[in-house]
DNA sequence: AACCAGGACGTGA
DNA sequence: TCACGTCATGGT
C-alpha cells in the first residue's frame, strides 16, 4: 500500500481539515487545533480571497521562517494597524518603524529586509503569479518559503516540506535522516494526486500531528503501527 | 531556566 | 556540496 496516502488518512481522520493558512481578520475558529486556533477556515479551500490576503499570506510565510505563529500574529497586527500589510506602505515605511512592528516575530533585522525584498518583488510581477525558481532569487526566500507562498497564496500543487516532514517521516523509516528537501517534496508528490486542497491539508496536517507528538523526545508516534502493520 | 519554534544565509572547509 | 554559526522574540 502506499505510505504517504495512508498517513493522510490517518491524520485528515483523526484531526480533520486544518483551515490553513490563517487569515488575521477571518473570524472563523479551530478549536481541535493545537496552540493558536483564530484565523483558521476548515473546510474552505477559497482563500486568498482577494489580492489583499494574498499578500498577507506571503509576508506572514516569510514571517514565520523558525517561528512560532503566535509571534507572528503579533507582527502581523502591529503592521495592519499601520495599514501596511501591502508592498507599497511596507516599502514607504522606514527601517526602524518596520523592526519596531515586526519585532515580536523575532530576527526582525534581516526580516526587515526580507519584507522590503519581497514587497519590491511582489510589485514587479504585476499581478501574475511567480515561478518556483523566480521566488527562490528573492533574498530571504528558501525552498519552505517558496512553496509555502505558491501552494497557499497562489494556489500552485507544490508540496511544502518543512522540518517536521522530515523528522516524521525519517522516525517512521520513510526517507533517511540526512534527505535532502526536494527528495522529500518528490516523495510526497510522487504518492498522491497533485491537488491543491490536498497539498495544503496534508501540510497541516503534518505540524498539527508533530505539535502533538514531536514536541520532545523520544518520539512516541502512534503512526508508527500504522507504518509496520502495512509494511507488509 | 533551558529549549525550541511552520528557516535562510554566509562562511570556510 | 557539507557542516556550522548566526539571527531574536516569546511560550512552555
Amino acid at each position: 500500500m502506499n505510505q504517504v496516502k495512508n498517513i493522510y488518512s490517518y491524520l485528515f481522520n483523526n484531526y480533520g481539515p486544518q483551515g490553513w493558512w490563517p487569515i488575521l481578520d477571518y473570524k472563523g475558529v479551530n478549536p481541535t487545533k493545537t496552540g493558536s486556533i483564530h484565523g483558521y477556515h476548515p473546510g474552505d479551500y477559497s482563500f486568498p480571497r482577494s489580492k489583499d490576503e494574498q499578500f498577507e499570506i506571503i509576508i506572514g510565510s516569510v514571517l514565520t521562517q523558525n517561528t512560532a505563529w503566535p509571534n507572528v500574529e503579533k507582527a502581523l497586527r502591529s503592521l495592519k494597524k499601520l495599514k501596511a500589510i501591502n508592498p507599497k506602505r511596507i516599502l514607504a515605511l522606514n527601517d526602524e518603524a518596520l523592526k519596531e512592528a515586526i519585532r515580536p516575530a523575532g530576527y526582525f533585522n534581516q526580516k526587515a529586509i526580507y519584507l522590503k525584498e519581497m514587497s519590491k518583488f511582489y510589485i514587479s510581477l504585476n499581478r501574475r503569479t511567480p515561478t518556483r525558481k523566480e521566488l527562490l532569487k528573492v533574498k530571504g526566500v528558501g525552498n519552505e518559503t517558496a512553496d509555502s507562498i505558491l501552494l497557499y497564496a497562489y494556489k500552485q500543487p507544490e508540496f511544502v516540506v518543512d522540518a517536521y516532514t522530515k523528522r516524521i517521516f525519517s522516525n517512521l523509516g520513510l526517507i533517511s535522516e540526512k534527505a535532502r528537501y526536494e527528495e522529500i517534496k518528490k516523495l510526497l508528490e510522487d504518492n498522491l494526486p497533485k491537488e491543491v486542497v490536498i497539498f495544503q491539508e496534508y501540510h497541516a496536517l503534518i505540524v498539527e500531528h508533530a505539535k502533538r507528538n514531536y514536541s520532545k523526545k523520544p518520539y512516541d508516534d502512534p503512526l508508527y503501527i500504522l507504518c509496520c502493520v502495512t509494511l507488509s
